[in-house]
RNA sequence: GGAUGGAUUCCCGAGUGGCCAAAGGGGACAGACUGUAAAUCUGCUGCAAAUUGCUUCGGUGGUUCGAAUCCACCUCCAUCCA
């Protein structure tokens, strides 16, 4: 028996069925859940988010959900701490927390534990860099870190910007130290926990046809209205929380930038994509339980054998 | 029935005698990711025994050293005239 403390996580991409089955293995298990995704903290963001109804929790405690206003700022570090405050207050009820959600890098803060404590926050000095690159080219800002973390350089492409950026601003604000040899650092961390990481899936085509048809709900449950009371109470493109799927399209369509079908069009495919790039990131994610939704006739047989698994892990 | 325009790789679409396996875009597929992550960025996309070979630009035949590009006929589509 490990003297760790018990974590279990479940992801997948997104419209896999997470919510659902979450619920269940709470129940199963007697844990709660802490949301690990980056829109549902969001309140009156409710449709687009596919954002678990209460009714749907079935009594279990959701943490994460509905605790910001969308014009607030959210990234990993607030998540981070959130979560681990979340986490702390579920062993104090001497339950098991089960982290549930889509978003990978917010899992990851979190399982290992990664160090984002140097750096202070944004200041001027972000939207300095970004008028250099208006001004001067990414290029240009890219040899500006080549002279103080060539080693980055190696790893970033320079057009990404926002990377660049921080990798620059890292630099700045630690009194020269390097986002790279950071990154090293905390690379190969072990978790402080006992962990099973469950990454459920299914076959690309089906997934596909499950987010194609989800979107098409979201609408039919009045997806337009909702945005159309975000965008009232005066939300706009650049809050973090309006770069979510479905909210960033629909706020075009309602600015008559697009026709409805086209932004359904692209909610739809943004959406797969998306879901790929949850599946790349999970793949290259170490130590994870993949189940495959084929492989099960229902859920009930998934939580069976995820039962099993935190049995033999001793987590349970 | 007549006139004209068109048919290009998964899709849209450029190419009008060699530098064309064929621009560009989309999609598909693959990848990166350590303070915006539902974000940001990258690669790849005819086949193969793969620094080369083979097949491809509606069909068939022809001109030419050489054709997606020129000619003839055919098929289909669009518009117009009857």
């Amino acid at each position: 028996m490990s003297d760790k403390k018990p974590l279990i996580i479940l992801t997948g991409p997104t419209a896999v069925g997470k919510s659902a089955l979450s619920v269940k293995l709470a129940k199963a298990i007697d844990g709660e859940i802490i949301s690990a995704d980056s829109m549902q903290v969001y309140r009156h963001m409710d449709i687009g988010s596919a954002k678990i109804t209460h009714m749907e929790m079935e009594g279990i405690p959701h943490y994460l959900i509905d605790i910001l206003e969308p014009s607030d700022d959210f990234n990993v570090v607030r998540f981070q701490t959130l979560a681990k405050e979340a986490i702390q207050h579920i062993y104090a009820k001497g339950k098991i927390p089960i982290l549930a959600g889509g978003t990978g890098f917010y899992i990851q803060s979190v399982l290992y534990d990664i160090d984002f404590t140097e750096t202070a926050d944004d200041g001027p000095l972000r939207e300095q860099l970004e008028e250099f690159v208006r001004k001067e080219g990414a290029e240009a800002l890219f040899e500006r870190l080549r002279r103080i973390d060539a080693k980055s350089c190696e790893t970033l492409h320079p057009h990404n910007v926002k990377r660049v950026i921080r990798a620059i601003e890292f630099y700045e604000k630690t009194g020269g130290k390097r986002i790279s040899e950071h990154n090293e650092r905390e690379h190969g961390k072990e978790s402080p926990y006992c962990f099973l990481y469950f990454v459920l899936h299914d076959e690309r085509a089906t997934l596909y046809e499950r987010i194609n048809k989800r979107v098409d709900t979201m609408l039919a449950n009045g997806l337009v209205d909702e945005v159309m009371r975000l965008k009232d109470m005066g939300c706009d493109k650049s809050l973090v929380s309006m770069q979510g799927l479905g909210y960033k399209e629909i706020l075009e369509y309602l600015d008559g930038a697009c026709s409805l079908e086209d932004a359904v069009y692209r909610i739809k495919r943004d959406t797969r994509h998306f879901a790929k790039r949850q599946l790349t990131w999970f793949r290259r994610e170490r130590d994870v339980t993949w189940i495959s939704r084929q492989d099960f006739k229902t859920d009930a047989q998934i939580l069976a054998h995820m039962l099993s698994l935190l049995s033999e892990k001793e987590i349970m």
